[in-house]
Order: C-alpha cells, then sequence, then structure tokens
RNA sequence: GGACAGUUGGGUGAGUUGGCUGAAACCACAUCCCUGCUAAGGAUGCGUACUCGUAAGGGUACCGAGGGUUCGAAUCCCUCACUGUCCGCCA
C-alpha cells in the first residue's frame, strides 16, 4: 500500500512517479478526492460520537442521582439517528478507499529507468563469458530426452500441461542445488527456515498478491488458503502485524519451497520445456531491514544471487528493470538472467526487489523507531530458481554426444 | 471429527451483578536518583491507529473477528476463527 498522506501532501511528484509505471492520472485523481472524503466523513462521525458519548455518560450521573431522563433520552435517541447514518457513510467512504488503494501498485524510485517494458531494461553488467561449442549445443527438452531427466509426459499425466517430473540424476540436482544454494545464503548471514507452503488471505494481501492478482494463484477449495506463488509470501509476513526492536534489524531468511503458479495470461509461451512451470522449487532470500539500510541490503542480495551463479560457473548478466517492467510491490528490481547456449539468449533466473516500505504498510510490520513506530523496508529475492539453474547447468556443461557435467561446487551435494 | 474450557496491552494476568476500566498488579523496557564496580533499592514514563491543534492538550476507534441488545458493553446474546485439554483418526 502507498503513503497516502504522502500522496495527499505530494501529489504531482507522487504522481509522476506512479504514471511511469503505468498507473492513470484519473485513478490518482480519483484516490485523491476518495481520501478527502473518508476524512470529511470520519470527521463528521466522530463529532457526533463525541455528543453521544457525552450524553451517555450523564445519563449514568442522572440515574445515580435519580433525576428524571425522559428529555435527556429524547435528545440521545435523536442524535442517534444521525449517528446511524454518519457511521454508514464513514463506512462506506473507508471501504472505497480500501479497495481503490490496494491495487494501487508502490512508487518506483525516482532512479528507476524510463520504460514500457522489458526491451527498456538496462543492462549493468555481463559476469562471465559464454563458453563458444564447437557443435550446435543443444536445448535442454532435447538434453533431456538423451539424458532421461525430465518426464514432460508423465507431469501431465499426473496433473496436467506445466507439469513435469524430474528423475534420477536431475532429481539429485535439484536436491544439490537447494543445499548448495541453503548453505550458501547462511554464510552471507541469512537465517534458514521451513515455511508452510500454504498461506491464508491475509498474508497474501501482505504481500501484494491480493486482492489484485488472485487469478494467478491455485486456491484450496471451500477455504480462504493459497498455495504460495514464492516463499516471499510466507517469509516476509514472519513478522506481520508485529512491531520487532530497531536491534533485530536486518531480519534476513531464506527459505527452499516449491512455488505454485497459474501463469495466466502466459498462453502459449515457453510451452515447451521446463522454463515455464505452475510448480517450481525456488530458494528465497527476504530482508526487513531499517529503511536506512535497505539499499546497502538490496547491493548484498544482488552480489549473493550473482555470486552463486559464478560459483556454479555459469555466465550471467546483470539487469535493470525499467518502470514500465516493474512488479506490482517493487520500487525498484535487479534481474539477473542467465546464459542459456541452446536458447542462444539470456533467460532470468533471478529477481531480486527492494519494496521499501509498501508491504510491511500492508502487513504492518514496524520497528520502534525512537519515540514512534516505522515501517520496515522489505526486500525479496530469488538466490536461485532450482528449475531454472537445472535447465542452466544442462546447456552449459553438455559435450558433443548430449552428455552433462556437474559444476564443481556440487561435487560434494552430489556425493 | 466429538466433548468441555479459554481468547484482555511486549509478557504474566485482574476485571464477566453493564457506566467511575483503554484497562489494576507484577515482569520486561526507557530515562533519572542512589551505591566506588557488581548486586540490590528509589522516582518517573511506557499499547496501537486515525484525527484536531504551532504547542500544551483534546477527540474517535480497538480487550480474537463480525453482528445484535442497550442511552451506554471487555463485561449480556448470536455467528465464526483460533488456542488448550480429553476422546477418535493419522504421517
Amino acid at each position: 500500500m502507498i503513503d497516502l498522506k504522502y500522496l495527499q501532501k505530494n501529489y504531482d511528484e507522487a504522481t509522476a512517479l506512479l504514471i511511469k509505471k503505468g498507473v492513470s492520472s484519473d485513478t490518482l485523481e480519483q484516490l485523491h478526492q476518495l481520501f478527502i472524503a473518508l476524512k470529511e466523513a470520519n470527521a463528521q462521525f466522530e463529532e457526533a460520537k463525541a455528543n453521544q458519548n457525552e450524553m451517555s455518560k450523564l445519563f449514568g450521573v442522572y440515574k445515580k442521582e435519580g433525576k428524571d431522563t425522559t428529555d435527556l433520552k429524547a435528545k440521545v435517541d435523536a442524535n442517534k439517528e444521525l449517528l446511524v447514518a454518519l457511521q454508514e457513510k464513514a463506512r462506506q467512504a473507508d471501504e472505497a478507499l480500501q479497495n481503490r488503494a490496494l491495487v494501487i501498485p508502490n512508487f518506483p524510485d525516482a532512479k528507476v529507468p524510463d520504460g514500457v517494458d522489458e526491451n527498456d531494461n538496462v543492462e549493468i553488467k555481463r559476469v562471465l563469458t559464454p563458453k563458444t561449442f564447437d557443435f550446435k549445443p543443444k536445448e535442454h527438452w532435447e538434453l533431456s530426452e538423451l539424458n532421461g531427466w525430465i518426464d514432460f509426459e508423465r507431469g501431465v499425466k499426473l496433473v496436467k500441461s506445466r507439469f513435469s517430473v524430474l528423475k534420477g540424476e536431475a532429481a539429485r540436482l535439484e536436491r544439490a542445488l537447494i543445499g548448495f544454494f541453503l548453505d550458501h545464503n547462511r554464510t552471507k548471514g541469512f537465517e534458514e527456515v521451513s515455511i508452510p507452503f500454504i498461506n491464508n488471505r491475509a498474508m497474501l494481501q501482505g504481500t501484494g498478491q491480493l486482492p489484485k492478482f488472485e487469478e494467478d494463484l491455485f486456491k484450496i477449495e471451500g477455504e480462504e488458503l493459497f498455495l504460495i506463488p514464492t516463499s516471499e509470501v510466507p517469509l516476509t509476513n514472519l513478522h506481520h502485524d508485529e512491531i520487532v526492536s530497531p536491534s533485530q534489524l536486518p531480519l534476513l531468511y531464506t527459505a527452499y519451497s516449491p512455488c505454485f503458479r497459474k501463469e495466466a495470461g502466459s498462453a502459449g509461451r515457453d510451452t515447451r520445456g521446463m522454463i515455464r512451470q505452475h510448480q517450481f522449487s525456488k530458494v528465497e532470500m527476504v530482508a526487513l531491514t531499517h529503511p536506512d539500510q535497505s539499499d546497502a541490503i538490496f547491493e548484498m542480495m544482488v552480489a549473493n544471487a550473482s555470486e552463486l551463479l559464478t560459483l556454479l560457473e555459469l555466465p550471467h548478466r546483470i539487469v535493470e528493470l525499467c518502470g514500465g517492467d516493474l512488479g506490482f510491490s517493487a520500487a525498484r528490481t535487479i534481474d539477473i538472467e542467465v546464459w542459456l547456449p541452446g536458447q542462444n539468449q539470456y533467460r532470468e533466473i533471478s529477481s531480486i526487489s527492494n519494496v521499501r516500505d509498501f508491504q510491511a504498510r500492508r502487513a504492518k510490520i514496524r520497528f520502534k523507531d525512537g519515540d514512534k513506530n516505522s515501517f520496515v523496508h522489505t526486500l525479496n529475492g530469488s538466490a536461485l530458481a532450482v528449475g531454472r539453474t537445472i535447465i542452466a547447468i544442462m546447456e552449459n556443461f553438455q559435450n558433443q554426444e548430449g552428455g552433462i557435467a556437474i559444476p564443481k561446487v556440487l561435487e560434494k551435494y552430489m556425493a
């Protein structure tokens, strides 16, 4: 949730930022008016209620003193009628504002590059040079067929399209990567946690998936529960509705989880192979920080994800997302894209975002800031997406015969 | 899934014959005083959010959630959620 008071006070500046993210100025004007309407309605209701409270108090005094309460009762009853109407008006104003405000995306940072889609993203640097093959490198599904690693057909049989089964060496590789990622993240100060893969509605709203993106989530029938689309949801919400001590900050967490996404709107994209699945494994980093340290932690998280790829000897590049490509909750996002020689292109393998106070405001995650309470900054990033790492290893470590080598750092995990 | 009990501020925990309780007390925490250090002791402060005000200081809401009764509810009634205990089932 954006800071509505900030929007009121710095309307032009705030509007310019949100337009960068694709919000229309009409929407913002509407929001502005709803906010004013709510304040008015609340003020009116509170005044009437204060009257009512005072008279009720008097009523008690009269009773005690044995005085006649007939006149007072008449006054109170008359006021109550007004009160009920004002209360309803205030309730509606609040509901209208909430409905609007919850679907407004976060402000992008001022330094976020302008642009409408991924074509306007800015490459920051490349790490490791892709090796040249003296044969035409295969795509991962071709390699899978040769090695029997991924069983797409049986994934479809068990569930439906966009599900698959990893077998043998590939299954062990997935487990090895999860262990490697978690162990490495731990050395950077992230505490390893094991979290529920189902969360309730309030948590999904806290991190911004709801109410706007319900069609992207798998919902448990008959319950207000959802399969998590990323462990960012439970990790960030560990401190939902809490006020933490500043000495605890930054809180750094890492967890493995499967991620479940409906991929609504992605029909036809990446239908071949394991790039885009309804269920995939991911190791996530989440940070809750003091606002002053979120930029530094952000850099650390980007560096960490890049380091993982470097240790795996996987060439990658670091890309800053433009305003139009930024996700709903993010103020700033850096994607890390790994080189896939079979596809002959870089593909996203990690996405690291500084969310500032947007989620903290929704999830009520605060810290004692002197004599007041302030919202923490939340950050999240993949380190790394496991399924896509497997693909990257397959394509980068293939030989002419279609064999696949295993990166050296994983040897002890595959032993 | 069945039966009973409970859900109050950072914690423990009073308050359930409706008004003087946004909430005792204790602990924790903060500042100060005292003590050569430590330990012990004393004073004061200490829920959250919104709102009016330059400020001092007011107002409103919140005692699991929602609804009801009432001039007035933490206190009475209803629904739901959660927790505990016993039973059933089970990795």
